[in-house]
DNA sequence: CTGAAAGCGCTTACAG
DNA sequence: CTGAAAGCGCTTACAG
C-alpha cells in the first residue's frame, strides 16, 4: 500500500496541512518542520496522488494539444515547440492525435475527452466552418489555423496569404514564368490555409504582371509527399510545361522534388521548387528546399501564452484575441536563380 | 457550476449508482431506466469528472510514453504507432519528452511525474546501465531499446546486430569494399544500439572476407543529420577513400547523403548509402534511401501488449518478458549496384 | 436490476 | 506558522 499524506503527517508529527504546504512549496514554514516532513517523505517513499490533488483543486496543470498526426513533421515540430514553451510556465502538455477525423475532433472540442486538462490548443483538420456551432468547449480553448473561426475563442493564425505571395513573388523574380501552384483547387469553397495560400500566390502573379495558366493550379488528393509526387509526375507525363513549383506545404514540395529528379529534371536549373512550413526536412533535402517559415515557435508561444494568461486569471472570460504569427521566406538551393 | 452525477440521478429519479452504471456501459439496465438517465445527461450537459473517477478507481486508462523528442522522425513515428495501437485496447497515451536529459529521465522512471498514468513505456537516451539501480518505477513499465537492462522490467528490443549485419552485407555484396561505419565509436563502452550495430557491421566485413580500415569507423558527436553531414564532409575533405556509407540511423545517413551530393559525388554510382530506422524520410529522400526497418509498428504493438496484459491482470507481477522485434532491410535507390 | 453509504487522498477555507 | 474538519465527485463493495 502506498503511503498517503496522513502517513507522512503522522510520522513527521505534524498535520496533513503542513505536509501539503511543504510539498507545494508554501513559504513561511519553519525550517525544522520542513526538514522533518521531507525526511518522512523520503522514509515512506511518499508520492503525491495526482488524481486526488486534481479532484480537490479543480486543476491539473495540464493542457491538451490536439493535432491531426505526429507523423507529419510540421505537427511533430509544432508539438515539441508547444511542449517546450508550456514547460516554461509549468504546464504539462497532453498531445492528442485526431487523424483529422471529424468525430474525434468534435469529441475533443466538445469536452468528451478521456483526460482531464485545464485548457486546449486545437488544430482542426476534419471539421470545417459548418461545424463551428458544434464547438462547445468545456475548458479555455485556443484555435490554430484557418479552418474555423469562432467568435468566442482565442485564435492563432499565420499570414498565409502574404507568405504565399512572397514565395511566388520570389520565384517570379528569379525569372520563372510558369509556376505550378500545388495544393488548393481553384474552386475550393472552404476558408482554409489552401485557398488563402492560393489567393496570395495568384496575387503574386498579378503583381508581377505575369499571366497564370489555369492548368498550373493543381490540387492533389491530400497534402502528402506521395500525393505531391504523383501530381507532379502526372503533369510531367502530360507534357505540361512549367519552370517552377510552389508546394503549399513542404510535403507537397518534397514530393514534387522527387518526381522532378526521378524524371531527370534538374532542380533548380530546369525547375525551381519552393515549399511552405520550413520543416527540418526542407533544410535537409537535396537540394535544400526554399520554404516559408510560418513562425512555428512563435505560434506555439502565442497559443500557450493566451491559455496561460487565461488560466492564471490574467485575462477575462469574455475577452478573446486573434493573433497572427510572423513569417519569413527561407531561401535555399531549390530556387537559386 | 457543472452538473454532477447526483444532479443527473436526481433529475432521472434514480440513484447515483444507476447513473454510473449507465455511463460505464454496465449491462442489465432496464431500457427505460437507461433512456431516462441518458436524457437527464443530455439535458444537464453532464460530463464525467475524470479526476474523481481516477481517484476512486485507482486507474486512469492512460499510459505514458517517454521519448527523447518528437522532432526526431523515428520517435514521432514511434509515438504515433504507440498511440494507434493503444487505442485498440482502449488506452490513451500521454507522450512525455525528456530531451534525453538524465534528470528528467530519472524523474520519470522513479515515479516523480506530473500526470497519473497506469503504466509507462520508456525509451531512455540519457541514462545508462549505471543508472539501472535508480529505476524504481511506481507503475508497470516497459523499457525500449538497448541502453539499459533491468531484470525486473519488461523489455522490447530490436535485433540491432543482425540488422546492421544485413545492411553492411548488402553493401559489400553489391561490390563496395570501403564502407564507412558512421555512428558508434570503436571503443564505446556503453551497451547500446551504436556498439551493437557496429559489432554487426564488423561481422559483415569479416564474413565477406573484406578487411576493415579502422579509419572508416567514425563517430559523429550525435546521431543527427547535421552531425552526419559534418562528419562525412570531413572525411571527404581529408581525402579518405570510401565507396559506401552505413549510417547507424537515417538521420546520419541522410546527412551523409547531403554531404556527398553537395560535394559532387553521385549516389549510388560513386558512393552507396544505407541507413537504419526506415523513417518516412528514407522513403522520400532523393535518391531514396536503403534502410533497415526495425519493425516500429511491431515494437509499439509488443510494448502496448505487454503493458495491457499486465494492467488487465493477465500477467503476474513477477513475470517479466524480453521480446525482440523482427527487422527487414528495405533496399532502395541509394544502394543500387 | 437498483439503492444507501463509505471512502479514494488530497486542498481549501476557517481558526487560532 | 500550523491544525481540525469539510468536501471535491466519483466507484466500490454490500444489500436486497
Amino acid at each position: 500500500m502506498a503511503a498517503t499524506m496522513s502517513d507522512v503527517a503522522r510520522r513527521a508529527g505534524v498535520s496533513v496541512k503542513t505536509v501539503s504546504n511543504v510539498i507545494n512549496g508554501h513559504p513561511y514554514i519553519r525550517a525544522s518542520t520542513r526538514r522533518r516532513v521531507e525526511e518522512a517523505i523520503r522514509e515512506l517513499d511518499y508520492r503525491v496522488n495526482i488524481s486526488a490533488r486534481n479532484l480537490r483543486s479543480g486543476r491539473s496543470g495540464t493542457i491538451a494539444l490536439a493535432i491531426p498526426e505526429l507523423t507529419q513533421p510540421y505537427f511533430a515540430e509544432l508539438a515539441q515547440a508547444v511542449i517546450d514553451v508550456a514547460a516554461t510556465v509549468d504546464l504539462t502538455v497532453f498531445v492528442e492525435t485526431t487523424g483529422g477525423d471529424v468525430d474525434r475532433e468534435l469529441a475533443i472540442v466538445s469536452g468528451r475527452r478521456e483526460v482531464f486538462t485545464d485548457g486546449l490548443i486545437f488544430s482542426p483538420q476534419g471539421i470545417g466552418p459548418d461545424d463551428a456551432s458544434a464547438i462547445t468547449p468545456t475548458v479555455p480553448t485556443v484555435l490554430l489555423g484557418e479552418r474555423i473561426f469562432h467568435s468566442s475563442l482565442d485564435h492563432v493564425t499565420m499570414a498565409n496569404e502574404a507568405a504565399a505571395n512572397e514565395a511566388v513573388t520570389h520565384l517570379l523574380a528569379t525569372g520563372r514564368r510558369r509556376v505550378v501552384l500545388l495544393g488548393a483547387a481553384p474552386d475550393d469553397p472552404v476558408v482554409g490555409a489552401g485557398p488563402l495560400r492560393l489567393r496570395g500566390a495568384r496575387a503574386a502573379y498579378a503583381e508581377a504582371g505575369v499571366d497564370l495558366d489555369p492548368r498550373l493550379v493543381v490540387a492533389p488528393r491530400e497534402w502528402s509527399r506521395d500525393a505531391g509526387e504523383a501530381t507532379v509526375r502526372a503533369l510531367l507525363e502530360q507534357g505540361m510545361p512549367f519552370d517552377a513549383v510552389f508546394g503549399m506545404n513542404d510535403a507537397l514540395a518534397l514530393g514534387a522534388l522527387r518526381a522532378l529528379v526521378s524524371s531527370g529534371r534538374r532542380v533548380p536549373e530546369d525547375v525551381a521548387v519552393a515549399g511552405f512550413d520550413n520543416t527540418l526536412d526542407a533544410r535537409f533535402s537535396t537540394p535544400s528546399l526554399t520554404s516559408v517559415d510560418p513562425g512555428r515557435r512563435e505560434i506555439a508561444g502565442l497559443a500557450v501564452d493566451l491559455l496561460h494568461r487565461r488560466l492564471s486569471g490574467q485575462r477575462e472570460d469574455e475577452e478573446h484575441e486573434e493573433v497572427v504569427a510572423s513569417f519569413r521566406l527561407e531561401v535555399r538551393e531549390s530556387t537559386a536563380a
